[in-house]
This record gives structure tokens, C-alpha cells and sequence, in this order.
DNA sequence: CTGAAAGCGCTTACAG
DNA sequence: CTGAAAGCGCTTACAG
């Protein structure tokens, strides 16, 4: 009699489909990765049999092998953040079309978490990485991917002085257009609210809003410039602060969209109504923005499409040994909406 | 002269780190994994090489050897869902204090979508499954993993007639105080909109709409209760379409707070104020519900808590061999805003 | 507490 | 187009 009670249940593996068949490993390998060299009959025979045994691709034996995981780790601040779901979204997509699968991780913005994460998966040998960098995020954490030789792509935030691909959109021109729609319409006190004055994100839009003031002839009044969280959290915080300067603004550009609400949000606990009192605009365009009451004025900032361009890079730096560095700047687009008109 | 130029670098490996230190690679595995029966002085020797040598630790290897790959497949239907994305968070942060890291796909709650997720997550060995259900999943896609032995815990969305653990809201009695809040309140003609009929999660909406009704001694009007997308476009088309009824509903139940979302956007695009023509409940307590503009009314559902409980079971499941299946319903609760008052 | 050796399940040259 | 054999870098019994 023989004893299966107990026994562990052994893998089925690729030799036991090759043996099934009646070819040698090799053959069945090929089989698998659909390469053109097989014939049509061997090839239907090492099917059958990967059917009739139930046997599962084994891909850590494979990239332990072939050194290629089809892994690529992908690191954001905060997935909560609709900016970065969205992002995510197109990163994933267009992996997920190239058989990649993504080993996702979250800093909340904290630059140990991303050092432990980024550790965590070059152990997971990740074939490559697409990182949404914390604020002060240290030149040293891209430089030691590099010497690794492991195809990274920044998306969103860039990384100063870094030897890097990178995607994102134009900050300084979006942050231009904002405010200079605020300015043509008449206001000299524009404030500027949330958002982390460390970061390459908040410094662009503090250039676009300076460029646009100085193309405007109107003095930028740095009482009206307060820094905080990038959320509706900060935004409630640095409009309650920023009415209690005695010669208010008459207008506020908003670090981002999640912002803005948090700035509608305290605008409406004093009493003061937004696109009548006061101007509001917003940065990202956000689904939320348009369904919000008022809608809110804002800049376009197509989250997906850097996720599908940043992927693409990164593809293409794997597949196609693309090693010409990219920098792709996406133009923004200003949306007028009640905040205001 | 050695040759060195393009000669591509090996990796250096525990061996490398082993001979280096003096003692053998077993000792230097035990080393790395924090055995307990390594004195201090060989411990210390081994971390000292492995620092000098710039050693990366191959968890590839080590997982086709020990057969515990320490990624999690976690499966969700959209990450650009709130609910979803704070869903995540909780599962995230559980796991990766556990040293685990997430493998993510996004279903957009494509039943094919999430047959070819399952399988790759297979084939990469994921040492267990979280999944997020797609609306229409069919009950042989979890009986095949239990099949292959492989844990699984479903969240938020229960798939009828499959043995497995479960972490989710109570959706029929969260449903049960929203409707029974609009009872009260004396309403008789309440809509109940958007949100998919085949999903459990409406099934069970609507058990609680229904018993809500049934406890009031009202009458349930079939004609006020439209599915849709439960997305904000859905509740703009679902409103749409019933503020054509004859005999339109004086408060609406929605699906999600996202649906509801819409639903306001429609109901402002026909000039109707919530919270004084029409009541409004939805569901999820989403962060953006306190913020909008009215508030919203709406069930809390508390979706970090549910990832939370779904990683430790399954954490439990994985290190604790803990093989008693659970099903875990958190209890919602009312909140009252301005859309309901 | 430590060492020598086998093996996880693939892929990859190489030879035919 | 196919086969036999080595090897990816660990961990795991086993023996000492």
C-alpha cells in the first residue's frame, strides 16, 4: 500500500510536465515562455499536460535563475491622496500590459520609511523602481540605486542634484497661469497656502507665483506665503492664519486641490463666501474639484498620464536597454470654475 | 593586470560574506534570519562583513529555498476609491510592521481582470491573498485557492456560498439607521440609488432599506430604487432619473458617499437644495463627506479598521497556523449633517 | 555553537 | 528542433 496519507503535497514541477509530455525540461521551459522555436505538436503536448497535472509557473525559481523578477516596486507618499491614486493607477495599467506586477509601499512622507522600503525591495530584486518621493528625500537614496545599476524613475517631486529619469508636470508654469488668472482679474494680495516649503513641488509654484507677480509689476507680500500639510487639514489651518493678517487677501492660490477644500472649508466657518468675497484657485483638478459646491478653479495636472509615462520609461530602460535619460515636463492646464469667475 | 572593464559585477553572496568573516554559510544564514543561537562575537563578525562587503540579501533565493516568498497579494476592485485606498492603508501599514510587503492589483472590478491577478500572484508564491472582490466573482476563484492551500481573507465584500474568512461592515444595519434616521424624520417616498444589484453590498443595503421600511410600517416604492455605478457619475444619472418619477422622493438614500456626491451635483444642476427640499443620507463617512458643501450626512464604515483586522487575520493565519475561520463585521455608525438635519 | 552538502524549480548555454 | 547538466543564492537537516 502506498502512503499518501500525511505526505505533503510535492509541487508539481516543469520535469514532471516534461516527463508527462515525453520531452526534456528544456523543451517544456520554452513551451512556457512562448517562444517561437517549438513546434506546434510539442507545443500542444506540454500544454496538455500542464492541464491535465494542474501545474503553476513557478516565478521565483525563474527570476532566481534568470535574474528577472517581471517585479517592479513602486513607492508614494500617500495612496489616500487622490493626485497618487490616480497616478497609480496609470503606472499599474501600463504594467500591468507588460506582464509586470507592481510590490507597492507607502512613506507618508517620511524618508526612514522610504529608506526601509526601498531596502525591502531591492532584496525583493525588483527589476526596477518608480518612486513618488518623500519631501526631503536625500540625493544619497537615488545615488545608491544607481550604483546598483537599478532603473529608477522619479515621478511628481524631483529629487535635487540627482542623476535621474524623471516625470511630472510643470509646476512653475502651472502655478504661473493660476496666478496670473488671479492677477488679470484685478487682485494684488494673493496668498499662497499649504503645502511643504522643503519640497521641489512647493518651490516651483513658489517661482511660477513669483514670475507672475513680477510679469504683472505687483510685489509679492511674503505675510501672504504660509507653508503647511498638503491636505484639507493644512488648508483650514493656514486660511484661518492667514485672516488674521490685518490687511487680508483678496485672493488665495492653493498648494493643491485638497487644500483648497480645507481653505473653502474655513473660508465658510467665518462667513466668507468663496468667488464672491474672495478668489480661490486649486492645483491638480481632482474628480472632486468639479462636483464640488462651488466648483472649484484649478490646474490640471493628468496624475494618470505621468503614471502611464513614467512606467513607460521604465519600461523601456528594461526591455529595450533605453538608457538615454528623459526628463518629460507635462504642460498644465487652467480650468475656470465658480471659485473664480 | 587583472581584467576588470565590462567584466559584469557578481553578486556578491552569503558565501562571499561567510568566507569573509570566517565561519560558514550556515552560520551567516543564521546570522542575517536573528537567530538566537549565534553568540554575540560571531554575530558581530558577520554583520561587520556584510557591511564592508555591501552585502544585499536575495529574499528570491531565499524564498525558493524556504518556500515563504513574504509578499502578500493584495487585490482590490479601484484604488482611486476612498474607501478603497484607505482600505489599503490599513492592510499596509499591519503588514509591513510584520515584515511583509503588498503585492497590489486593481480590478476595476473586472471579474477576467481578477482571474489573471490571482494567477500571477500564484506564480510570484504569495504566502496569502487579500482580496477586495470584484461585484460578480464567481465562488470557484476562492474554492481554487483554498484548494491550493493557500490562505485568503476577503474584505468588504462578501462572495455568496465560499468557505473563507471575511472582514467587513455590517452594510444591512449601517443601511438600517440611515433609512430609519429618514423614517423619522417622516418621511414615506425614500429613493434608494445607485450602487450594483448583482454585488453583496447592495444585497445587503437593501435588506436593511427594506427592514428599516417594514419596521416603520411604510411601504417600499420599487419604482424609487435605481442601481448604477457606484461612482459619482452614478449618482448624477440615478437622481436624474428619478426626479422624473411622478411622484419624485423627498429623501434619498445613496449607495456611497460617492454616489451621493452626485446625486447633489445633479439635484444643483435641477436647482433642488438638499438638506431643505430633499434629505440626503450616504454611506462610507469618507473624509471629503465633512468637508462638502452642505456636509453630508452619512454611515461610517470605517475602512482602515477593516484593512487592519483582514492583515492580522491573515498574519495570524500565515505565523500562528491559526486555521479557525472568522468572519469579523464592524458595527457602523450615524453621522448627522447638514444634508439630513 | 558550527560545517559540509543537498536541494528549492527554474533557465541557460552547449552539444547534438 | 531537442536533451543532459550546471547553476542562480539561499536554507535546511544532519553530523559533529
Amino acid at each position: 500500500m502506498v502512503i499518501f496519507l500525511k505526505q505533503k503535497k510535492r509541487r508539481i514541477t516543469l520535469q514532471d510536465v516534461a516527463k508527462h509530455a515525453g520531452v526534456s525540461t528544456s523543451t517544456a521551459s520554452l513551451v512556457i515562455r512562448n517562444h517561437p522555436r517549438i513546434s506546434d505538436a510539442t507545443k500542444q503536448k506540454v500544454l496538455n499536460s500542464i492541464e491535465e497535472l494542474g501545474y503553476v509557473y513557478d516565478r521565483v525559481a525563474a527570476k532566481l535563475r534568470s535574474q528577472s523578477s517581471k517585479i517592479i516596486g513602486v513607492i508614494v507618499t500617500d495612496i489616500s491622496n487622490k493626485f497618487i491614486s490616480e497616478f497609480l493607477i496609470g503606472v499599474q495599467q501600463t504594467l500591468e500590459k507588460m506582464d509586470y506586477t507592481v510590490l507597492l509601499g507607502t512613506t507618508f512622507d517620511s524618508v526612514s520609511k522610504q529608506e526601509r522600503l526601498i531596502s525591502t525591495m531591492v532584496e525583493h530584486r525588483v527589476d526596477g523602481l518608480i518612486i513618488n518621493a518623500a519631501s526631503k528625500t536625500n540625493k544619497s537614496t537615488i545615488s545608491q540605486l544607481n550604483h546598483l545599476e537599478l532603473p529608477v524613475v522619479l515621478a511628481n517631486r524631483e529629487v535635487e542634484h540627482v542623476n535621474c529619469d524623471y516625470v511630472g508636470i510643470d509646476y512653475i508654469k502651472g502655478t504661473y497661469l493660476a496666478v496670473s488668472h488671479l492677477l488679470k482679474k484685478g487682485h494684488t494680495r494673493i496668498a499662497f497656502l499649504g503645502g511643504i516649503k522643503m519640497s521641489s513641488t512647493w518651490k516651483d509654484r513658489m517661482k511660477g507665483f513669483q514670475k507672475a507677480h513680477d510679469n504683472a509689476g505687483v510685489a509679492v507680500d511674503k505675510s501672504l506665503i504660509i507653508d503647511g500639510l498638503p491636505t484639507s487639514e493644512g488648508g483650514v489651518q493656514t486660511v484661518l492664519e492667514v485672516l488674521k493678517n490685518p490687511n487680508p487677501p483678496t485672493a488665495i492660490f492653493c498648494f493643491s486641490d485638497l487644500v483648497a477644500f480645507g481653505v473653502l472649508q474655513g473660508l465658510g466657518m467665518q462667513g466668507i463666501i468663496p468667488g464672491q468675497d474672495i478668489d480661490i484657485v486649486g492645483f491638480d483638478n481632482i474628480p472632486e474639484a468639479e462636483i464640488y459646491h462651488p466648483p472649484l478653479t484649478t490646474v490640471s495636472s493628468f496624475p494618470r498620464t505621468i503614471g502611464i509615462k513614467a512606467a513607460t520609461i521604465l519600461y523601456n530602460k528594461l526591455e529595450q536597454d533605453d538608457s538615454i535619460q528623459q526628463r518629460i515636463i507635462l504642460n498644465p492646464e487652467l480650468v475656470i470654475r465658480e471659485t473664480s469667475t
